[in-house]
DNA sequence: AAAATGTTTTTTCACGATAAAAGACATTAT
DNA sequence: ATAATGTCTTTTATCGTGAAAAAACATTTT
């Protein structure tokens, strides 16, 4: 098995759903284009979609034939990159303790534990490295640094800095840029999910990624829009492990991102920076106490 | 061709070295550890020795026969690391012009032109990914971002932003700290330095990285540490490519970087901000003076 | 018994090979 | 003649394999 076709899988599933909405297919390109994926994989969607019969196709025309049912999808996991699969396993076993500062990490025994071959294995950890929380020995293994109370300090030092500056940056954006466009509608979301709070609060997570990456844009900064990316990977398993008062926490930070986004819209750096501070703050806090306080290893 | 042996060549070359200094090797581990190899290189290394008739081997003797000649070392070009050599072609290739912002990386092309797998063309392209000059499509090619002013200024945007928190973090260094005793023996360099600079300009830039990652250290902040990978990186090849006014340059340098040391042991705040400011401006000023003022592609 | 040497096992590094996916070129339909 | 489909080529993603290097274990020496 030298290549699995998740790409292709994923597309189908989501090809899937666009049958619902209409009575006949567009041309290939534009099925590419809206899939996001290459001719090559629509035309091996399309042939599946023939043969179980949900769609007539010959040439241009393709008909839709019947809506699709469930086991008309590929399963969820069939979907997952190879890449992703490694980074979960790699993070259940980092986060399901044992895990110490210090550890060795051993490629051949993570890809065996895994299934995949080495080499998927080492491109992970070499990607995985700059996320500050593996280092690796030349010629020789990886070290677990560990996710330590001295990682989220450095983390949320560097996360500090950076939104300070973009935050500053966003509010002299003229007038006419499209950001505001997209901060006026991020707004609307978050008064909508405040409303609705005690059901969703699930969803803001995803809504607060969105947020923070808009801000950090106007940067203009590639390593200030990049570090974003170590502090999402680390929220995103914040979240899945510390339940703990999810509601309360997501509703506070709702309404700080309400009055950061109102200091922005006012334009007032003063009032800008106390926003910003004051939200960082509590997100610096929520991650500190979700981190069990054991001993740190001094960094070499 | 598997995996070349040239952590076994590097280290036999520099353990020729050691054979003029003693009458007798020290035992295997103490190699080992002298040169940073397992035993098992070292094994390897004195049976090596022991068959060119340097050494006479048995058991815990190891006695020197001879002094290493010339034709004893293996050429420089068989010890360096597969990586290295990637890396310098792709650099070259980068800089030879040429190389538009936009332009399509293809790994089978580069691994075919530099006659290696694809495999670790893939690795580099990925370890080099954090430098912020190239960028992966999604299953498919990756893209030249460039080496344009918009780089360098983000690059130094950042630089000076850590590097101002880690000299104040220096400053507030308590008395007895070991960082100390290494900025007075950096200063005496730098002064001996200063006054053969006609001939000794070229020697500046490894001065000039050992002495900024001693500053970044004081940091304590491991994301502020790893930076000064890239900007090593960039001032390494900027150095290769910018000869015009060398000397020059590096004597201002050397001046800044003597004031910089002054103010930092005068624990003066005010004094290292403004010190580390002039510094940092001219950095950016020859940094920015060597790139071709092409037009910038709007980074999307 | 501590530290070295001798021997064996395991892991890393790098390659070539192969299926998936992308991309390029040729042909046909509007 | 433009845009789609049909076909062929190239590139990427991933694996298994084997040599280099590290690491672990066993034995000997001081």
């Amino acid at each position: 098995m030298s290549k699995s076709n998740n790409v292709y899988k994923d597309a189908y599933n989501r090809g899937l759903r666009l049958l619902d909405e209409t009575k006949s297919l567009p041309s290939e390109p534009e099925l590419g284009a809206l899939l996001g994926v290459s001719r090559t994989t629509i035309r091996t969607i399309l042939a599946r979609m023939e043969e179980t019969g949900l769609i007539a196709w010959n040439k241009r025309s393709k008909t839709v034939l019947r809506a699709p049912r469930p086991d008309d999808f590929f399963p969820e996991e069939e979907t997952d990159t190879l890449s992703q699969i490694i980074e979960r396993s790699f993070m259940r076993r980092l986060l399901a303790g044992g895990a110490e500062a210090g550890m060795q990490i051993n490629e051949l025994e993570l890809a065996r534990e895994i299934g995949v071959g080495t080499t998927s294995v080492r491109e992970f950890l070499i990607r995985f490295s700059r996320f500050g929380l593996i280092e690796k020995r030349r010629n020789s293994h990886w070290v677990l640094k560990g996710f330590t109370r001295a990682f989220a300090l450095e983390l949320t030092e560097i996360r500090e800095m950076f939104e300070l500056r973009s935050a500053a940056a966003f509010a002299a954006l003229p007038e006419d840029s499209p950001v505001w466009a997209n901060l006026d509608l991020l707004e609307e979301e978050h008064r909508l999910l405040a409303r609705e709070i005690a059901t969703r609060f699930n969803e803001f997570s995803e809504l607060d990624e969105r947020f923070h990456r808009l801000i950090h844009r106007a940067s203009h900064n590639r390593f200030i829009v990049d570090f974003y990316d170590v502090i999402a990977m680390i929220f995103h398993y914040h979240y899945q492990w510390n339940k703990a008062q999810e509601r309360e926490r997501n509703e506070v930070a709702v309404a700080e991102h309400l009055a950061y986004i109102a200091a922005l819209k006012s334009r007032d750096l003063g009032k800008v920076d106390a926003a910003c501070r004051k939200h960082l703050k509590s997100a610096r806090h929520t991650l500190l106490t979700s981190i069990p306080d054991r001993a740190v290893l001094p960094q070499q």
